[in-house]
DNA sequence: ACAGATGCGGCCAGGTTCCGGCCACATCTG
DNA sequence: CAGATGTGGCCGGAACCTGGCCGCATCTGT
């Protein structure tokens, strides 16, 4: 709590991102009470903000877009932020995927790896010396995903910013290839993944695509007339479309929810406590495997309440290992 | 003059023109004494504002922007990528732990989300559009993750830099609280999380440390003489074990030397065919789990060799697996 | 229709911060 | 060297900020 003024700034800081906050989040990173919150809300508002508020449960905190901020600079944390971020986008390797056409110019892998090394020429030469220290002292486990264009993600915002139709080509899952006219309106970044929630102009209907899948994207500089969302976000709708092509399963698993939670924080589940032992989890994942692995760590007992379909690869891989653990222990006595 | 919060906003909105201005002169615009001017220049200064200033007749007060900065600054690309980068991290929600004392400061997460909104005002003015249209299209999905804090990764990577000898209180997973003194050697981030490779001075042997669970960490200004990093990369001691106890194992598994690599290319592993469709596979992990996981990616039979403790846990788990194939195929009809 | 979540603003007591004035000093121009 | 201008320490009184508590308004979901 170093001041009302720094607080002021990251206020806005915070509330220029774009996104909606409650007020506890809001209270929460700045350090102070709710009460002192709205009173920064009101002097802002004071100084001729303009803060939308809503109540009742959802309610939430957003600063309308064309308010005219003072000057914002990098604090140390920002810094830091920033290098950590970058590190961690940099680290991803593109996957041993087919090659493609000849690589994709402008991946974001590379530009975040190019960021991360001149960071710190572009910041208050105070924050240098600190920026790079913590650089040299960084190392970021490699992540395999597929190359994402930057330029693509670039002019997709501002297709979607002038409300204008796009046209490219679309590979998907089968390696079928087709040819998309859609009208853009998010982008979202679901598990590493980004992709474009679109009203496809051919099929007459909503669409995902993932962004990486792309080919001779182009602004065709021909407006459409915005749709109504079909979700409350483009997040909730993509959730829907992954999980209609995945395998949704529900499992019972003789585990405290916390646990299991821990255990599933980096995927799309819902964990519905049955009790101080017992927990239903509710996943959808594009293989078993991943699903194993955390029931590996649980250390519990549980059952498959739907997806038939995971009977046989659990049944055999557990005979295997059932196998492995039988030959393990002839030989040896620990 | 209607508080300290409005005349610096006012303050900076009359530095941001560029112009020079003289103390005086700045006073008397902002209604306050030259005094209390002064204060205010440090404030901006204390806020990270590169305010420079000139004695002597002709003295002035300039806010210097970004503009006279190095010619190495950020192309298009590379401008994405940071925004990216950090839309990716400020999606991070924190773990429903909350054991900590009532959110913790400076958690990397909110300096992402303020660097995240501020980012394009540091930018040159040519970028500014682009990165406006691009945050206003993109939206990002919630990833629970235990808050770090950017001060502590920070202050860590000084430390690391001057080779000094930090001290902490560590709450491992168990939580049991110790208190540690360690020289550090790298930070590291895997799976999104942030670790310390450090000799452990108490216990004398290689830690690793989730940052994530440090507090009070300090500086001694103490310095240590460098070890030999107990691998090539702190990265690949991290995977060797982040518990302490690793265990190398033998197995042999009915698949092709290839196979086998590709699923366990991250791991610290040594590959060597037996025939075309049988391999012999050296590991060392800190647990099975991982073990476990390349093993059902690889949808083969194997056996295990040595390393008689992997019997007991696999037995286990593969009983459960086959328990719930089994109530899994009972129930169900669709 | 009701309960609960969420935002709003009044009131108050305590303590932190701010302010203006004064001064000695550093730095630079002419 | 003189004067203009920025710097920062010190001080006492005043202004402001903060957190807690309250009752109220608004909205969602059951």
């Amino acid at each position: 709590m170093a001041g009302v003024t720094e607080r002021m700034l990251a206020l806005l800081a915070t509330l220029q991102s774009g996104h909606t906050f409650t007020g506890p989040e809001l209270a929460t990173r700045l350090g102070v009470s709710a009460r002192t919150l709205r009173r920064d809300i009101t002097r802002l508002r004071s100084y001729g903000y303009p803060v939308h508020t809503q109540p009742g449960p959802g309610g939430y905190y957003r600063l309308a877009t064309g308010a005219a901020l003072p000057p914002l600079t990098f604090d140390d944390d920002e810094a830091v932020a920033t290098l950590l971020a970058l590190a961690a986008l940099a680290a991803r390797t593109p996957t041993t995927d087919q090659t493609g056409p000849a690589g994709r110019p402008g991946a974001v892998r590379d530009a975040a790896t190019r960021a991360y090394g001149t960071l710190d020429q572009l910041l208050p030469a105070r924050l240098r010396p600190r920026l790079v220290a913590l650089r040299a002292s960084l190392e970021a486990s490699a992540f395999a995903m597929p190359p994402v264009s930057a330029e693509h993600l670039a002019r997709l915002g501002e297709a979607i910013a002038a409300q204008e139709v796009v046209t490219f080509g679309y590979t998907d899952a089968g390696r079928a290839r087709t040819e998309r006219r859609v009208e853009p309106y998010r982008q979202v970044h679901h598990l590493g993944q980004w992709y474009l929630l679109a009203w496809d102009a051919g099929r007459e209907d909503w669409r995902t695509f993932r962004v990486d899948r792309m080919t001779d994207l182009r602004r065709t500089h021909r407006p459409y007339t915005p749709r109504e969302l079909p979700a409350t976000s483009a997040l909730a709708y993509l959730r829907e479309g992954l999980q209609r092509d995945r395998h949704p399963a529900t499992l019972v698993i003789e585990a405290p929810a916390e646990a299991v939670l821990e255990v599933f924080a980096f995927d799309d589940v819902t964990v519905e406590p049955l009790g101080p032992d017992r927990t239903r989890l509710t996943v959808a994942v594009d293989s078993w495997h991943r699903l194993l692995l955390g029931l590996a760590f649980l250390d519990a007992d549980f059952s498959v309440t739907t997806a038939p379909e995971l009977a046989e690869p659990f049944g055999v891989f557990g005979a295997r290992l059932l196998a492995a653990a039988g030959s393990g222990t002839s030989a040896a006595a620990p």
